[in-house]
DNA sequence: TAAAAATACTCCATAGGTATTTTAT
DNA sequence: ATAAAATACCTATGGAGTATTTTTA
């Protein structure tokens, strides 16, 4: 028993430990002075003798010996100051991050996109963007308008990008591309010499569509019920949740479908689909919407993300 | 200049911060909650509240959003935390060690000796010692008395180990061993038959003697003094830093000398050596003392150390 | 209506200061 | 005599509480 290690009375509830005195200790431990470090910390000697006197009486053991004119550091001062040291560099370290991230020079950037803007307009902004704000991590997640709208509604996501409005208070919706639908055929003989096409007989093809949470489809059904009709009226095949498979099929003459201008410029331009006019349907106008949770405080970067959304308007 | 990052005010003098406030910070993003914070921190909802919003004002940037009912952190407040969670580590970490450290299962123990006790004393103490505290890195240096009385004065050690006292109001000295000093020869022809010698005899003798700053010396001048003569009446051939390299000289016939006997235990066994009494000094005890510095506060450690040493006394 | 946060207020512990004494160089 | 720390004492900030109101699910 003589020479057992002793289990002294432990140290009370630490989470009662001032993380200041720590800083006031390591400019004593580092000054070597109790007066130089009041000076470093605008303090007054008293007032730091007496923090230390503190964590002395805390820690139940003296931390640095008194010898005159100069102090030294007991071994229980070296212990605390080894391991309290951390705390300066951690300090300082949150103080840098903040204030690069307040100044955006840093941070993270979570978009969630429907096809369309994912695919065709917010690549080039994500560029610019990530021009002048390098450090800041963007990340987008594609699905459709439904599923975009969710994402902001339930703060999955700093903003979203969708081609339709959906009712909801907590969100803001506010218009920053438009594009047309378009109707599309495949590019083989049967359609080569077709310019346009009257509704009625447009009902009788089999049409491609996209699934009910897209914007394109909002956008479809809203205008069919403007003209007296709906999707009811026509020959689906299928409801496609992705707008290149819908081209695909199209490609392959499975269909053909009412789709967004701007996601078959390519198939046009390689002649693989054509456009054909809808006589009664001349201009066929969709918008897209910048979606953001009106309850959320948007970061700094978002707001900055939002400025090169709209650059130029 | 309208796509670069802005240079927002930067924060205030950061040593102003208060580290105590990412704590409850920490809290409330872990609880996603400020009165769950509150009561896992053994405060108030509304304290808990103010203190947030300290933290805000003071990074002019809000951390939560309140929500109704819940809340949910900011991007502000996910950097905030990614970078101030690490000081509840370190708040633990440090009471961890100073708790470890004051019940000695940690620590370091700087010792200085002076060769025999160095040689032939501490090492079985140590082993001992290091048997109950594994953890505790012991630092053992070799001088002379005269340099271990320095070391300790000038508190570059905990303890000092030496054969001599010197005279100095800031240390202590205490006795923790004993041993005498013996008149050794080497072991051939021209010393087989001879039991004792006569002082004046040994006078004319080639004798080696260890430096001025050793502790045998002292005690050997010491004694010589008492005896109405000293040193300079003697046939000295060389004065050595080192009791080895006078057991070597002695072993190949250079000169003989007066020697603890602790120190040639092994060389008498072998034959190497022989002692030879000295007429006048039957009994030749010279002491080694624990060195201590009045001035400075003995770690917990360096008291269990202490106990060994005088364990069994 | 109930649960959570904000607000308004009170109180006192303590961080900080000034003035002075003690100690050792 | 001087430089540094300790001591004594005072003040005011702000940390913590209670009581209440506001908000929203």
């Amino acid at each position: 028993m003589a020479h057992s290690p002793k289990s002294s009375a432990t140290l009370a509830e630490y989470t009662s430990m001032n993380l200041g005195l720590i800083e006031i200790f390591c400019a004593v431990y580092e000054e070597k002075s109790f007066s130089k470090a009041a000076k470093r910390l605008h303090l007054t000697q008293p007032t730091v003798s007496g923090h230390i006197k503190s964590l002395e009486e805390y820690f139940n053991t003296s931390l640095f010996d008194r010898l005159g004119r100069e102090i030294q550091p007991t071994r229980a001062g070296e212990m605390l100051y080894r391991h309290g040291r951390p705390v300066l560099e951690i300090k300082k370290a949150i103080h840098e991050h903040m204030s690069r991230f307040l100044n955006q020079l840093e941070g993270k950037l979570d978009i969630s996109a429907s096809t369309i803007p994912a695919e065709y307009l917010l690549p080039t902004i994500i560029g610019r963007f990530h021009k002048v704000y390098p450090k800041v991590e963007v990340t987008m997640t594609v699905s459709d308008s439904r599923g975009v709208t969710a994402d902001v509604a339930q703060g999955r996501v700093d903003l979203g990008f969708a081609g339709a409005r959906l009712k909801d208070g907590n969100l803001e919706f506010r218009k920053f591309a438009s594009d047309r639908l378009i109707f599309v055929v495949p590019n083989n003989k049967q359609w080569a010499a077709v310019k346009s096409i009257q509704l009625k007989d447009l009902q009788q093809l089999p049409l491609l569509i996209r699934e009910p949470g897209s914007g394109t489809r909002a956008t479809l059904e809203d205008r069919l019920a403007k003209l007296g009709t709906s999707l009811a009226d026509f020959n689906i095949v299928a409801q496609f949740g992705s707008t290149s498979a819908i081209k695909q099929a199209v490609t392959a003459d499975v269909g053909i479908s009412i789709i967004s201008n701007l996601s078959v410029q390519r198939e046009i331009h390689w002649r693989l689909i054509k456009e054909v006019r809808i006589d009664e349907l001349q201009t066929f106008e969709r918008d897209f919407f910048v979606v953001r949770n009106k309850k959320r405080t948007p970061s700094p970067t978002c707001e900055s993300f939002l400025e090169f959304v709209f650059a130029g308007k």
